[in-house]
DNA sequence: AGCTATTGATAACA
DNA sequence: TTGTTATCAATAGCT
């Protein structure tokens, strides 16, 4: 249908291409608007071209969804109900854990647990008992780490208390010392502090994270 | 195009129109097949018939499904999407519910505890402490129902020894006896024995279940 | 289902 | 892209 024959196979002219794309394209979009006007028919018709860019059609007072739950039902095919289904699956396999998760946790509180076997009991009794042993361990680290940077806080006070007193008294004695002589005075008082009390109980980093933790 | 020209409208004759649909549902087939091979186009067309008749031609090499998911991407009209969005949220929502109880449970067994502040490992600590007793107190129940239970049996072992005994004897008597008088001798041992105990001894049914809650 | 006169679609060209 | 038109293709009405 035009001014010469042609063989159907691919255009390989590209403008041809697209403008025979664009002409046939209509008619096809208008044949099937007269086959649903003609015959009641109900139609789907998507085109995309090579370039991408889609056109379709479908029947008036219809939707597409409908046509294709139609075509589902009709054909047998699964177009999104495999997906569907394995979705459904999925969600019935986590409830299910989540059940069970549910139950456990309960008979690790001490509920539901009527209808329990002796053996059951007995193996919760356990849980339960290296679970408190572990967190009673715990709270121990975490009372003995707080025991500790009481300990290291009253140092401090007690070293920062020494200082204070030194310049305290430096400070009486001024009158007496030129600048040099304050400053002086106050590393000699540090270096005292030092040389007077054990290693271990010398100014050092506060130990970290141990606020944290409380 | 034919022997007249035609208005488009429908066909109120039926097997008219029944001949037309067919011939064009034809004509657009072959017009689909063409564009796909002449113009590199990808097409889905689904036809219904009124009577429900289901026709379809899809661009070879080429899934409905590809089409379709290519048709929401392009047009941003949702197809199925939006049921799967459910679903998915409902699968994120039912996971996130799982990955907490899954903690709680690795808590509660003293697992993963290192950053848990103190305020939790006391609330852990009261809910382990309530769950081991309340799992005490059943393992009493069941311990308490297991005494009973044996004492029942010891009471019916009691009662039959006793029967037993009384049938030996009433059976080394035998021969100065006729046959009704050992049955006589029989219930008399029975009424004799229940007469000597305690109500709360006699032979009574035995507790139903007992043995299963072991 | 075939046939064919006729209308409709469109290839090539502008 | 759009329009024109010579041709080819589809099909309406009939068998």
């Amino acid at each position: 249908m035009g001014r010469g024959k042609i063989e159907i196979k691919r255009i390989e002219n590209s403008s041809n291409r697209q403008v025979t794309y664009s002409k046939r394209r209509n008619g096809i979009m208008k044949k099937a608007k007269e086959i649903t006007v003609l015959c009641d028919a109900k139609v789907s018709l998507i085109i995309f071209a090579s370039s991408g860019k889609m056109h379709e059609y479908c029947s008036p007072s219809t939707k597409l969804i409908d046509i294709l739950d139609q075509y589902q039902k009709t054909s047998g095919k699964k177009l999104w109900d495999a997906k569907h289904e394995n979705l459904s699956n999925e969600i019935d396999r986590i409830k299910k854990e989540n059940d069970n998760m549910q139950i456990e946790l309960r008979h690790l509180k001490g509920e539901d647990i009527t209808s329990l076997p002796y053996k059951e009991l007995m193996a919760l009794e356990d849980a339960l008992e290296t679970g408190l042993t572990c967190i009673r361990a715990k709270q121990m680290d975490v009372v003995d780490m707080a025991r500790k940077n009481t300990k290291f806080l009253e140092d401090d006070n007690k070293q920062l208390n020494f200082i204070m007193n030194q310049q305290q008294m430096s400070y009486d004695t001024r009158e007496q010392m030129d600048h040099h002589g304050y400053q002086r005075a106050a590393r000699a008082a540090a270096a005292d502090y030092n040389s007077q009390m054990p290693f271990a109980f010398r100014v050092q980093p506060m130990q970290p994270n141990l606020q944290e933790r409380m």
